[in-house]
DNA sequence: CGATCAGTGTCGCGTGGGCGACAGACAGGC
DNA sequence: GCCTGTCTGTCGCCCACGCGACACTGATCG
């Protein structure tokens, strides 16, 4: 209920403190605030989504796309900046994929019913949350692409800057192993693009851990839909100070 | 303007079919009946969104993400079923793919403004506009993590299948050129592909028109997608007839 | 009726990357 | 300390597919 911790991270993710403080009591009231392992599943594919969670700083969850063989995709990645839940389609209908904590952290949730109610109230909230989903579709689309047209190197480097900026952190703790499930790649092939990166001076690599150490490098192995999502996103969630 | 074929055709487009006859009348009045050509571009990427169109039986349009280097994929299709133009995010923001018809047809368009305002003022249709865009984002996961897993063969069958659908006709007119740029790959490998299911008689593929003779062969050659997809859009909206 | 052009089909080369096997490094538990 | 399990790194095979070159065929138009 009225969590304490809740009014105190509360501006730690830009949906939530966007949101005018006219509107916040009822969301406020249901809010609860949480702390996220890695690999949680927030939601599975089929599940009606009742809550709908905001990531803090450092946190991150994935849609998650799973195949009937056990392969898995992550296919939009969600931080700070968004929410995971019923945030395109309103009112309860089965997701479609999978939500999971990628990089484990802290998180705001809030009854998927809440947010519609203050929808209906509010332009303000309402014209936030289609911002974003608008801003989720992009990143989709741009994703589509990239999967079909570019080498692994580049959407690789692509994954570790989205993901950088989602979790607003250079240190991203996570195995090669799971990197390669992310970008739906083998782990062997993951390798020799994480070494690739490494003597470039892009990025560091140790047991767990991946720490990007040069994001402009980065940038430069990746392919351009790093910033063309990144570029939509500030035209219409604003700016993201780095 | 209150265009006589607005109204002969209003119900060949399924949405609009499901908008319910008290809100009708506003959207009506700022509707026209048009015909679209085959590579007709609804709207670029940037540009705001004034006007969404409402495919017709036959028609079939694209959102298409063009790269730098020229190439370019489409990342979503949208038929009689759906709908081009400010679905997800409501207002008016800049669109981030090219919207382009990928198959010549009719079609009613709208002013954005006027369904946002039949939004406001009807539960029903936010309903039926949320689910749609529901759909199409699931519509797009799946292409993300397709892309990235599955060969592009089955890839192939599947964009058949969905094209299908979308226009509801076994006839699709379209050359095998166009179709790689659809699914991302060079002509050669398409070729092979359709040479594929050609012998094994799913489709016929003559000068510039690619027949479907055996939906149940095409559905096998496909990956697991197409019917994850589609079981998705018939449960959010309604099942479909063949 | 040939000329031209768009579309289809064939082939071979080169490579990105899937896949599996195996060998080190680095933890934490005993 | 050793042991076990997890994570990283290397290597080689093989296939899908990108890419370009070239030949064929059906339409349209003067």
């Amino acid at each position: 209920m009225g969590d304490d911790h809740v009014k105190r991270h509360w501006a730690g993710n830009r949906l939530l403190q966007a949101i005018p403080a006219v509107d916040r009591p009822l969301l406020q009231q249901s809010a609860e605030f949480v702390e996220l392992a890695r690999g949680q599943v927030l939601f599975e594919a089929g599940q009606d989504v009742a809550i709908t969670h905001f990531p803090l700083r450092g946190a991150m969850a994935g849609l998650v796309i799973a195949l009937k063989d056990g392969r898995t995709t992550e296919a939009a990645s969600i931080g700070q900046e968004g929410a995971v839940g019923g945030i395109v389609s309103a009112g309860h209908k089965p997701a479609f994929a999978r939500a999971i904590m990628q990089i484990a952290g802290p998180a705001i949730r809030i009854e998927t019913a809440q947010i519609e109610a203050a929808k209906l109230r509010s332009a303000i909230v309402r014209d936030i949350f289609s911002r974003f989903a608008d801003s989720l579709v992009a990143q989709l689309l741009q994703s589509v692409a990239c999967n079909v047209l570019h080498p692994l190197p580049q959407r690789l480097a692509r994954w570790l800057l989205t993901t950088r900026d989602r979790t607003t952190s250079d240190e991203l703790p996570l195995t090669q192993e799971y990197l390669g499930q992310m970008v739906g790649a083998h782990r062997s092939t993951v390798i020799r693009a994480v070494r690739a990166l490494q003597s470039e001076g892009a990025i560091r690599s140790r047991r767990g851990r991946l720490t990007v150490v040069n994001r402009a490098r980065l940038e430069q192995a990746s392919c351009e839909c790093y910033r063309a999502v990144a570029r939509h996103y500030d035209r219409i969630l604003g700016p993201t100070e780095p």
